[in-house]
DNA sequence: AATCAAATCTGCATATTTTGCAGAAAATTA
DNA sequence: TAATTTTCTGCAAAATATGCAGATTTGATT
C-alpha cells in the first residue's frame, strides 16, 4: 500500500503542465486568475498547485538580479575533487555556504560546478580560497559571469 | 531632470532588502504578512514590493525542477564564439531557443555559458548541433548535470 | 459489466487579502 | 524656513483565499 504517491512526469496531466506554465509567467499569479484562464474551479486551481508546491515539481522563488542588488561577482566554480569518493561530502560541505546559488555534480572534466554570487572581486577570492582548502577538493577553476543575456524557465511544451 | 530613477544597490534601503528576503524564502507570501513581519503598513510593503518588481531587481518565478517534469537532461553547453565580434549576435539568437534556461558572457576560456533543460539525450544532441551551426559559432563543449544538489538564492546577508 | 473505495472536483459561505485613494508625515530642494 | 516632492498610513470597497460538504470521476476488484 502506498500512502503518497511520489510526483513524477507520468503523473502530470495537462492541467498541471497549465498550471506550472502559468506560474513560471508569473509567480504570483492568484488562484483565481489561474482557474479562469484553465477554466476549472479555484478550489482546483488551489488543490492541484498547492500538491505542485509541496510536492517539489515548482518552487515559487523570488531572484534577485545581482547586478542590481550589489552582488558584484558572479561567477562559476569548477571544483576537482580527489579521491572521487569524497564528492558527496565535499558537495554536503559547499551547499552550506551562504554565497552557493547552484550546486551540481557533472559529467565533465570536473566533478562539481558551484555557482556563486560575492559582493565584490575581492570576497569571491576569499570564498575560492575558502573552498579550496575543503578535504577532498583537488583544484578548482574560476570563471566569471560578465553578462547575463537570458536567465528564464524553459519552454514546457517541449515535453508534449 | 530624471522621471524615472533607475534603482541601484546604493538605493536599497533595510526594507527594501528585508522584502526581498521574504520574497526569497516564498515567492507567493502576502502582502500582509509581510507587512506585519516587517511592522510595516500593508500599502507600504505593497509599494515597494512592486516597486521591486517593476525595477527588475526581484523576480518572482516558478522554477520548475527538471527530473520531476520530465528533463531527462539538464546540461551546461561552454561555446566558443569566433570572430570575438559575432558574440552578441550568437547570444541573441541562442537566447531564443526555448531550451535555454540561462545564458551569460564569460571571462573565461569560452565566451558564452549556456544552460539547457532537453527532454531526453537525443533532444540534448539535437540541439547541441542546432547550434553549431550558428554563424560564429566556433566550438562546443557539453557537461550534464547529473545532481543537483543546491538551487536557491543567495544570503542577502552577505551584503550587509 | 457492476460494485466499491479512493481521489478529485465544484460551489458556496466566511474569512482574509488586496486595491484605490486621500490625508498625514517625512525627506528633499531652493 | 518654506515649498515641493516623495513616502507612508489607514480606511472602505472589491477581490481573493479558505474550509467544507456533496457530487463526480477514476481505478481496482470481482
Amino acid at each position: 500500500m502506498i500512502s503518497h504517491m511520489e510526483k513524477n512526469p507520468s503523473t502530470l496531466d495537462d492541467l498541471d503542465f497549465a498550471i506550472l506554465s502559468c506560474l513560471q509567467k508569473d509567480g504570483r499569479m492568484s488562484f483565481t486568475e489561474i482557474a479562469e484562464r484553465l477554466n476549472v474551479s479555484v478550489g482546483t486551481a488551489r488543490t492541484r498547485l498547492n500538491r505542485l508546491i509541496d510536492d517539489g515539481i515548482i518552487s515559487i522563488i523570488g531572484r534577485v538580479d545581482p547586478d542590481k542588488v550589489g552582488f558584484g561577482a558572479y561567477a562559476h566554480i569548477a571544483v576537482y575533487v580527489r579521491p572521487a569518493t569524497l564528492k558527496e561530502q565535499v558537495a554536503e560541505t559547499i551547499s552550506q555556504l551562504p554565497e552557493v546559488s547552484f550546486l551540481a555534480s557533472t559529467s565533465g572534466e570536473y566533478d562539481l560546478e558551484v555557482d556563486v554570487m560575492c559582493q565584490s572581486n575581492s570576497h569571491l577570492v576569499q570564498f575560492v580560497n575558502d573552498i579550496s582548502v575543503i578535504e577532498g577538493v583537488y583544484q578548482t577553476k574560476t570563471t566569471l559571469y560578465f553578462k547575463v543575456y537570458k536567465y528564464a524557465q524553459p519552454d514546457l511544451g517541449l515535453l508534449k
